[in-house]
DNA sequence: CGCTCCGTTGAAACGGTTCAACCCACGTGG
DNA sequence: CCACGTGGGTTGAACCGTTTCAACGGAGCG
C-alpha cells in the first residue's frame, strides 16, 4: 500500500473515530492511540463477520455500511436484534463478559468496519476512565433497547410492534410524517419477531383503516394517534 | 444508633461488598470508598423499590432477599426481565445511559439493599478503571441473558422456554435431577412470557410424557435429554 | 430471457390466551 | 376452634392472533 494511500486512509479513520459517539469528549491524543490500535476491514454484502459461539477476541465499529445482528432458530427463522450503521460499535460483549458472541453478525450492504482487539483496547481503558464511562453508556443504552424489545415481544401484538416501530422511524426522521423504511419488509418483519406475510397483512390493515398510506417502502403518516393507541395498548380493534 | 449497632452494621456491609463479583478483585481501599459513600435500606416484602420512568440517581447492591425486576402491559400482564438475589447490583441503566429507570422494581421478599449514588460512583470509576471493567462485565453479561431471552421469546414456544429454564435451574443446583423452584409458578410464568394456566398445562405435559415428575415446587428430571430436545428444538409433539 | 428474491393474498391449522369454575393451604378474626 | 377470605394453582371450553402452506405477481439482474 503506498503511503499516500495510507495516510489518506489515516485521516478516513481519523474522523471516523472522532465523531463516534463512543469516543465523544475524548482528548485527542487518545484518538490517536485508538487510530493506532484498530484494524480496518473491508466487507461485500452479505458477508459473515461472526457466528453466535465463535470467540471474540476484539469489537467492531461500522465506518460505513450497515450490519445486522440476529439469532436464527433451530429451524431457520431469523430475529435480528440490532441493524448498525455508521459510527456504532457492535461486538463488544465477549470483550468484557469473556466467552463467545452471543449472536450472529453479517454486513447488509459493502461496508467498512474497524475492528479493534481485546487486549489493546482493555489498555487503553485502564489508562482512561472517560473511555470507559463512554462505553458503559453504550451498553447501558443497548440494555435499554433489549428491555423495550423483550416487553413489545411479551407484551404486544404485532400491530403495536409495528406501530410502535413506525412512531421510532418517524422520531428518527425528524418527526415527518411522510417516513422511509431503510430496510426491506421481510427484515422488518424479522426485527418485529414475526414473518413477512402477517407484517404484510398488518400494513395492509392499518393503510385500510386510514392510518397510513403505503407506497413501497415509503409510508405516510395519516393518524398519528391511532398508532400511539394501538402501540400503547398493543391490540387492534377489528 | 449506637455506635456499636453502626460498626456491626458496617462490618455486614464491608463483608457484602467484599464478596460481591461487582467489586471483585479490588484493593481494600477501594472498598472502604465504597463503603463510605453507600446508603443501606431495609424494605419489607413487596416494597416498590424504583418504578419505570423514574429517575435514576443510583444504582443498588442486593445485601439480602431478591429483588424482581419487571415490565407491566396496559391491560396488567407482567414480564419478569430479571429476579436478583445476594450480590447482584441492578438499576445501573440511568447511572450510565442518563434518563430514567427502564422497568420497576420490587422486593419479593424482606431484602436489604444498598445503594450507591450516581456521582459518588462515577467519581470512583474514573479514579479505579478497575471497577469500570467490573461494571462494563456485568452490563455485557446482562446483554447475553437478555439476547437468549429474546430469542427464547421469538423464536421458542413455551414448552420449549420451561424446559430451559428447567435445565438451567438444574445447572444451577448442582446439575441435580431434583431441582426446586425458588418462585412461585405465577412468577415462573412471568419470567416465560407466559401466564400461569399455560404453565400449568405445560408442566402437567412434560410430566405426562415422563420427562419430569412433579411434587409442587418439587420437580425431579427424568428424561433431560428430551428436555435438551425441547430447549433446543423449541416445539412439541403431540 | 429466465432466474431469484421480495412481497402479497387466501385458507387451514396451531398455540396460546381468555374466561370461568374449582381446589387447596394458609392465616385471620370472631 | 371453626368460619371465612385470600392467593396460588389447576382444569375445561371457547376464542383469537399468528403461523404455515401454497400460489401468484412483480422487480431486478446476470
Amino acid at each position: 500500500m503506498s503511503l499516500i494511500k495510507s495516510m489518506e486512509m489515516n485521516r478516513e479513520v481519523n474522523s471516523l473515530i472522532a465523531s463516534a459517539p463512543l469516543f465523544n469528549g475524548l482528548q485527542k491524543s487518545y484518538l490517536q492511540e485508538l487510530v493506532a490500535i484498530c484494524e480496518p476491514q473491508l466487507l461485500p454484502k452479505g458477508q459473515l463477520v461472526f457466528s453466535e459461539g465463535d470467540k471474540g477476541n476484539g469489537f467492531y465499529l461500522v465506518q460505513s455500511g450497515r450490519v445486522k445482528i440476529y439469532k436464527v432458530s433451530p429451524n431457520g427463522k431469523e430475529q435480528i436484534l440490532h441493524i448498525f450503521g455508521e459510527g456504532e460499535p457492535f461486538g463488544e460483549v465477549p470483550v468484557f463478559a469473556g466467552q463467545s458472541f452471543p449472536a450472529h453478525a453479517v454486513s447488509l450492504e459493502k461496508s467498512r468496519l474497524l475492528f479493534f482487539p481485546r487486549q489493546a483496547f482493555i489498555q487503553l481503558i485502564e489508562k482512561y476512565p472517560a473511555m470507559a464511562l463512554n462505553m458503559l453508556a453504550v451498553l447501558s443504552r443497548r440494555l435499554r433497547q433489549f428491555t423495550v424489545m423483550i416487553d413489545s415481544l411479551s407484551l404486544k401484538e404485532v400491530p403495536g410492534r409495528l406501530a410502535a416501530y413506525l412512531l421510532y422511524l418517524s422520531k428518527q426522521q425528524d418527526d415527518a410524517k411522510k417516513i422511509e423504511l431503510d430496510i426491506t419488509k421481510t427484515q422488518l418483519a424479522s426485527l418485529l419477531g414475526t414473518i413477512p406475510e402477517t407484517l404484510s397483512r398488518m400494513l395492509a390493515k392499518i393503510s385500510n383503516q386510514g392510518m397510513v398510506e403505503l407506497n413501497g417502502s415509503h409510508i405516510v403518516i395519516i393518524d398519528r394517534p391511532a398508532l400511539e393507541d394501538l402501540a400503547s395498548l398493543g391490540k387492534m380493534d377489528i
